[in-house]
DNA sequence: TGGGGTCCT
DNA sequence: AGGACCC
């Protein structure tokens, strides 16, 4: 199992990650809420995807509405902010920096979480963890735990565990822990506490008997990779302490790019549609010009809310472009295809663009976002005219549409400032 | 009452 | 293409 990786100095995986990331972020800038119950709420202003330990124990659920809570939100003494992606992206980078001083290899897993490769002692691995937590959370402002362990999966289970036990003072090293104890935790946690483990793949695995983690561990990979498939069988050797899951090369370019939201309110028009996939299909090639490529395939779609099953309507068009491209002309071109196939009247909830099958832009230079001048002054246009009938701000290319804007730009009623990345908006420090 | 992704079958 | 998962 993981003893012998241990004996022989195997490299262990190291499992860092914020606790609570938004919410975390936005308290680094306004202390104001340290103590408070605080909600980050989602794209639109739609539901609550980060709590602060205050507002967990109130007892709001992750993915609570936000017209549910508002009502309640002033009794409670509840703060709300909407998401600011701006600020949450800085923090990240400046704790993945951070971390990246305390190994060559680090895998930056998602906008709060990060695996290292670590190596050393039981006592170098649990001091190691203690100071990167300590690190982080003097130099960055956030609180993190870290769990160390052979494996990914066990690694994120040993974090989750720290999180959870104030005993471990937020940092638990899996194989200096008792194995009673790691067998007594796993007994009684469900498997769908597992990474890669998810409701769907519980009930399946409820029917064969096998409830906690500690079930699954010992279950037998090959009939697991016959009865589910190879992801499960990865993950039972993984709890058993066979690494299956490598660490990753940080990769570069996407496989697919999508562009997608829905409105504040219903678009019923094709003219508003059209306006909507324009939008799209500049953001489109701006990002891929950013990434240096160039799409082959253009998906354009639109929906009706699935929260109202009367008249649903899924309209899509796949549109293969002549000629790999990031040309904004062209891809909004192709976006258009859809509106022969949206109906005026019917209420669409969203809509979105995806582009697929990218590959390098060849020998032009990546960053030559206008290739001829032609086209370059019909992009001006394009821009021109959405920004002359809904106002400045209500389109551009990365940050320009969050404010104001027509009906369906984001709602983000609740944002904080953009304390790090925007000089109008940097928090004032007084001296005293 | 989110919006982006990936991988496997 | 669709179904599962991740954050």
């Amino acid at each position: 199992m993981s003893k012998p990786a241990t004996m022989r100095r195997m490299p262990l995986i190291a499992h860092v990650d914020v606790n609570c990331f938004y919410a975390s972020a936005e308290r680094s800038f306004d202390p104001s809420l340290e103590g408070k119950p605080v909600v980050v709420l989602s794209n639109n202003d739609g539901c609550a995807v980060t709590r602060s330990p205050e507002a967990k124990a109130l007892g709001i659920p992750l993915g609570e509405p936000w017209f549910k809570l508002a009502p309640r939100a002033k009794e409670w003494g509840l703060v709300a902010l909407s998401s600011n992606y701006e600020l949450y992206g800085d923090i990240s980078a400046r704790v993945m920096e951070l971390l990246g001083r305390y190994s060559a290899w680090l895998e930056v897993y998602s906008i709060d979480e990060a695996f290292l490769g670590v190596k050393g002692t039981p006592d170098e691995l649990l001091a190691l963890g203690r100071t990167m937590k300590t690190a982080v959370r003097r130099n960055v402002g956030v609180p993190v735990c870290v769990g160390i362990a052979a494996t990914k999966t066990l690694a994120k289970l040993a974090n989750k565990w720290a999180k959870n036990n104030p005993a471990f003072d937020g940092v638990c090293h899996w194989d200096s822990v008792a194995p009673a104890d790691r067998e007594s935790l796993m007994g009684r946690l469900s498997v769908i506490e597992i990474w890669g483990v998810a409701t769907r793949l519980t009930k399946r695995l409820n029917v064969l008997g096998i409830h906690s983690i500690l079930d699954l561990s010992r279950a037998d990979p090959v009939m697991i990779r016959d009865r589910f498939s190879v992801v499960m069988m990865r993950t039972v050797l993984e709890l058993q302490g066979t690494p299956c899951i490598p660490m990753e090369e940080e990769r570069i370019g996407r496989d697919q790019l999508i562009f997608s939201r829905s409105f504040a309110t219903s678009i019923t028009t094709a003219a508003g549609m059209r306006q909507v996939l324009s939008v799209y299909g500049q953001q489109a090639s701006a990002r891929l010009a950013k990434h240096g490529l160039q799409a082959k395939v253009l998906t354009a779609f639109a929906g009706t809310s699935h929260f109202n099953p009367k008249d649903t309507s899924y309209p899509s068009v796949c549109v293969p472009l002549p000629m790999p491209t990031a040309d904004p002309v062209l891809l909004t071109r192709a976006a258009h295809t859809l509106l022969p196939h949206i109906s005026e009247g019917v209420r669409y909830a969203r809509a979105g663009i995806m582009v697929t099958d990218l590959r390098p832009t060849g020998n032009q230079a990546p960053l030559a976002l206008f290739e001829n001048p032609h086209e370059e002054r019909r992009v001006g246009t394009l821009l021109d005219d959405v920004t002359r009938r809904y106002g400045r701000g209500s389109i551009g290319l990365g940050h320009a549409g969050i404010r104001g804007g027509p009906d369906w730009t984001m709602k983000r009623d609740m944002l904080s400032p953009r304390y790090t990345t925007h000089w109008d908006e940097l928090p004032l420090v007084k001296a005293a």
